[in-house]
DNA sequence: CTTCTGAGGCGTCAAGTCAA
DNA sequence: TTGACTTGACGCCTCAGAAG
């Protein structure tokens, strides 16, 4: 787990999109399953499953890396929101402490 | 109009994590 | 231990806007 997905539940509140799972069953277009490797016999036949099988990691990481980046841009989008939301907050309560400090003042007097 | 530059997205590799 | 998944890092490409 790295950390910014760390740093996901503190900024969101919520449960973490990355942790929502499901079930992978289909595969993309022109996928093809293998047959099992007990079926397989010449070295072209062995390096045409290598080949497949590297064009799958291939296919999933490119997918995978995608949803990463999506995720990791609305996380930030989340704290930058954040962001905004203290701000107003911190600027209502310094508001707020000057209206009682000349309350305060004016009673004194 | 051409060139330069910074931002943003993509694909890939490598390393780390986790569940079976 | 191993296979699947996640993500940081790198290099490449494209595009918009600034500068000459």
């Amino acid at each position: 787990m790295k950390q910014w997905c760390l740093d996901w539940q503190a900024a969101t509140g919520d449960m973490p999109a990355y942790q929502i799972r499901t079930p992978t069953t289909t595969l993309p277009q022109g996928v093809v399953m293998a047959a099992s490797p007990g079926t397989l016999h010449s070295p072209q036949q062995m390096a045409e499953e290598a080949t497949r099988k590297r064009e799958l990691r291939l296919l999933k990481n490119r997918e995978a890396a995608r949803e990463c980046r999506r995720k990791k841009k609305e996380y930030v989008k989340c704290l930058e929101n954040r962001v905004a939301v203290l701000e107003n907050q911190n600027k209502t309560l310094i508001e707020e402490l000057k209206a009682l400090k000349d309350l305060y003042c004016h009673k004194a007097e």
